[in-house]
DNA sequence: ACAGATTACTTGGACTTCCGACTATCTGCC
DNA sequence: GGCAGATAGTCGGAAGTCCAAGTAATCTGT
């Protein structure tokens, strides 16, 4: 049941009537984050039938483009930008579900390796189907606000050290 | 240490190679997803010495904006478009800190009230300004990218039903 | 050659969020 | 009146994320 107003626009108000500053970042920020709410709920729903979240689809992809098909974790981190403890828990369930395997690195020997399997490349191609079908959860949003916002985040992401 | 490529970028080269569909939804979804990871550390990071983390300064502030100081805890989930046991929790923590006070609805019964104390209220006007101060998380963001990122996203959260 | 710094991964713990289920209370309608 | 259905809040459990710390292996500089 929607509200009878913007929660964010009125937040604004708020904000701008108790003299408060940076109202512009406040509302941004505030829509980010529940973008980014409502934009997980919706690709986990559509990648449940798989078995799969959005951080093991993400890790499949990644090594599904891969020459080999396989990535030391620590490389899988730093291009899904998440933390090494993570990486190991995204892994774990991949690999109990026979998604991807684990193989010692040629030679480094601290390094593991994920390796993706047929059945994880077989799964991974369907997922990805089925989440363009739903437009990775931006259904109801224009064509070209989409390409406004990843410009418009991109100096986030840049400043932030990303790349 | 930065990757010497934006990784966004490289997996929209990825995905058009493989025919996939939807990239453009497929970056915008990847941004939103990494930008809103960006803004929680540093948010969480400036409201830390507060003791507060981002959820729970907006319950506080919102309280703060009301006219009495309280609401009933299902109202905050609506207006912060959180889960009702996110509420209890958030609730929780802000009471065993003594910025709000539980406080039992004067008409129903079933319902319980979330009363901002006067710390609660000091508390959050010192953390809006630390907050202010480090433009919610989003310095590095030109000033026209922060209006524009709102703009776009708005249709999102009125397709999800939002208002 | 080798001690110290760095890197790779895992484990254990803290936190937050959501869902399902449950109790208590209110509301609408016959 | 009284019962069915909706609403308010909480509890227990599952999942995901991060941090701190620990083990193992590799790299670096003298």
């Amino acid at each position: 049941m929607p509200l009878p107003f913007d929660p964010i626009a009125e937040a604004r108000r708020n904000w701008e009537a108790r003299g408060w500053d940076a109202v512009d970042a406040m509302t941004a920020a505030t829509s980010i984050t529940r973008a980014h709410q409502i934009l997980l709920k919706r690709i986990d729903t559509a990648l449940e039938p798989f078995g799969l979240v959005f951080s093991r689809f993400e890790a499949l992809a990644l090594l599904s483009f891969t020459r080999t098909g396989a990535l030391p974790l620590a490389r899988i981190g730093e291009r899904l930008q998440v933390h090494p403890t993570s990486v190991t828990n995204t892994i774990d369930r991949l690999e109990a579900d026979g998604l991807v395997a684990r193989v010692p690195h040629p030679t480094d020997r601290r390094a593991t390796l994920a390796e993706i399997t047929p059945a994880g490349r077989s799964l991974v191609t369907d997922a990805a189907k089925a989440l363009a079908a739903k437009a990775y959860g931006l259904e109801g949003m224009a064509g070209t606000h989409l390409s406004t916002v990843e410009r418009s985040l991109r100096s986030l992401r840049s400043a932030a050290g990303d790349f």
